[in-house]
DNA sequence: ACAACACAAGCTGTATACAGAACGTATACG
DNA sequence: CGTATACGTTCTGTATACAGCTTGTGTTGT
């Protein structure tokens, strides 16, 4: 809990930047980046009072946040008691990466015939950088152009559902793939590659292709968080 | 407005049942079920102050069921304005049952090669519970088991996950499934048998066909849908 | 008659107060 | 020395108070 406050100390006023934003929203994205970014102990419970004081904002946006947070899978209430950092089992990790399979391939695959040929080129442009970031070794610079790279993906999918529940799904295993990707030093350049085939499908509007891609791509994500899950 | 305010007056009060639940679990689950059968109009607002009266909770519970639906899909919160009657357009509509035919089949496939012998019994229980319902008519014993019915096999399914996102596909197109099945006379046999269907597959352990038979049924909701939506 | 504006009512977002429950600690007992 | 218990602290869940904004109405001016 003193690591999460000290990280929270460390935060941009946002309330400063754009005094229009809600407490609740200003305290949503405040709290995922610290859960997403701080490296928290998984099971450790987080305390509204803390919190509330921690950020400068009352109790109750606060605990609104925190339940918008559970709802995303990124920590768990327990009526009552406590709200926990979530500790994700390793079943459930396999689950989401499971859903993702089912989900991604679909979304690219609509992305790719919607796509307009700005978002093809914000596309090129952000595996450009994420192939710099992986040359240079730059795993926070990686992380973020991933994170775009998918945004993108998910802004042209004309199916707006399916984009959102990705991203939850995405949110989910956020500290996951980044493990993954930054702890196994030969992932983060296939995973780069894995990326860039995608692009390569989606500029040549094979829908089918870039949902293959993706579909590759996912598998090698879970044979290696299994195989990181099952013996490490 | 006044409509639900009538509706909730006339429901149990859930409170008295379970002294332990929680007051926020106990508006979430009121204001579910008036979404879902007090017939409301789309886009309607919903005052918090005049809802807590008429739950006879205060608004901070109130307020948090009202978000948590907000995610489900049920209501749309408009900030610092109001909270709104999910008003979900044709194509919102239809991307949900396109989130239901990629999602179903793999949760019917799942949930057949692990569903215990108890779990296939309570199917088989509830199907012809269901059609005792379809030939007498009675749509809302039908509805009910209908309802049951995908609760078995989202119990059943080992990937919980999965299950979660199906409900709340489900949840957010209820009344529309209800419509469907209610107006058009030939939909309710129709969806009976496709139903029985899918047990047979089941309890022949035919993950693969019941997966397909899902597949049929969402196949023909869409369609049957699609049409009621574009020129009725 | 129509448009603009001022006012009033109601509503949302936030802060705060309070009651009851859960947890940790220290003490008493076996 | 280990265990059970009683107390105090801190927490969550809920109610309520308050400020600012939005909306609808009525009035006024053109």
């Amino acid at each position: 809990m003193e690591k999460l406050e000290r990280y929270l100390a460390g935060q941009p006023d946002k309330l400063a930047l754009n005094p229009t934003l809600l407490r609740r929203e200003i305290a949503y994205e405040r709290l995922k980046d610290a859960l997403q970014h701080a490296d928290l102990e998984p099971g450790q419970p987080l305390s509204e009072t803390r919190l509330s004081t921690a950020l400068g904002i009352s109790r109750t946006p606060v605990r609104e946040a925190l339940h918008q947070l559970a709802q995303e899978g990124l920590v768990q209430v327990i009526p009552g008691r406590a709200v926990t950092v979530a500790a994700p089992s390793v079943r459930s990790i396999m689950d989401v990466v499971h859903m993702r399979l089912l989900l991604e391939p679909e979304l690219v695959r609509l992305a790719t015939d919607a796509a307009t040929e700005t978002e093809v080129e914000a596309l090129v442009d952000t595996i450009e950088r994420m192939e710099i970031a992986c040359a240079t070794g730059d795993h926070l610079a990686w992380s973020k152009a991933d994170t775009i790279f998918h945004e993108i993906l998910g802004e042209a999918c004309p199916n707006e559902l399916l984009g959102e529940i990705v991203v939850q799904m995405r949110n989910r295993a956020h500290h996951l793939a980044n493990i993954d990707s930054q702890t196994n030093p030969t992932r983060l350049s296939a995973c780069t590659a894995e990326h860039r085939e995608i692009v390569d499908h989606v500029m040549m509007r094979d829908g089918e292709g870039a949902a293959e891609a993706v579909r590759q791509h996912i598998g090698k994500l879970r044979e290696s968080l299994f195989n990181r899950l099952s013996y490490g």
